[in-house]
DNA sequence: ACAACCTGATTGAGGTTTCAACTATTCCGG
DNA sequence: CCGGAATAGTTGAAACCTCAATCAGGTTGT
């Protein structure tokens, strides 16, 4: 019912500056890592997060959900992956259902490769820009609207214009 | 030559809830809007673009600019906006090699209907989580990072790892 | 005025992601 | 302990994006 609450004109700066500044963010950090490894994105993430686990391996729907993506989306990418011999996959003893993840030879020593080159894009592009106040708001920040949108999951039904 | 600049633990929960967050937030403004009317985001993005300009139109590579995306994706996405009747095109009188892209009464009404849901979003998912010094210091480093990515453009040599 | 180069835009092939449908297993209420 | 609902994961097709190649038109230097 209530009347849409617009941007005024500096929400929108902020606003435009976040959707730009993300946008050209990540695509620099693909960029970077797949010309100085072979590696997507996404895939680099994926090792990162086994190569941490303990056992250095996870359900399917762990790392989905640690990586905020898609069942299916992560099915495809892990297949992947297993086919190039970065990864492999076996049923999870404890519950039928689920699949094991784990990271292989091939798979630490290709993220070893790209870690330096990931990490040095991040350092680069985000920490070495910023001052520690920004930094420390700018994770303020970011863990608001995460724990935000955690916890206020899709509306069953939203009001829209009218 | 010189050795990687490793995160420490607090500037990896910064990023990290950078990441996620982002990652989540566009997700779900992304939903949102087309449950709630029948845009995609990116397509939403340039019909307000288009809505704003002088004349209500812009050059394909204008579009591509202000968005970052890369002028293949932005032809792709206008043919298939075009054939919805959202735009049209013309060639450009100035520079026969340009392209002006046109908003039409069918994009506007479409924007019309789609911009009370998206701008719903950003308000609750974004600027009602944050008080205002969070929003000042959020558009400040946001500035930031555009600014340093905008001029410093892919590195025609990067020293990896080793 | 010409060559070499750069910019604007498109194309099609190939790769990745989404979406909906499906199977299998586990959980829960009665 | 049974039946319905939720969860885990996969699949294939469609949608979308990327990448490299191509074409046309402008720009620069000589």
């Amino acid at each position: 019912m209530s009347t849409t609450r617009w941007l005024d004109e500096s929400e929108q700066r902020v606003w435009r500056a976040y959707l730009e500044s993300t946008q050209r963010l990540f695509d620099r950090l693909e960029r970077e890592l797949d010309d100085y490894s072979d590696l997507p994105l996404p895939e680099y993430e994926i090792l990162v997060r086994l190569s941490e686990a303990p056992g250095s391996e996870l359900r399917m729907s762990e790392i989905a959900a640690m990586l905020v993506h898609s069942r299916s989306r992560l099915t495809h990418t892990v297949t992947r992956m297993e086919a190039r011999g970065l990864v492999t996959r076996r049923a999870c003893p404890s519950d039928r259902r689920g699949v094991l993840c784990a990271i292989t030879d091939v798979g630490q020593a290709a993220l070893v490769e790209a870690s330096p080159v990931h990490v040095t894009g991040v350092r680069e592009h985000v920490f070495d820009q910023l001052d520690d106040e920004e930094v420390a708001v700018l994770g303020r920040v970011m863990t608001k609207l995460g724990a935000h949108l955690r916890e206020a999951p899709t509306p069953a039904v939203r009001r829209a214009a009218s």
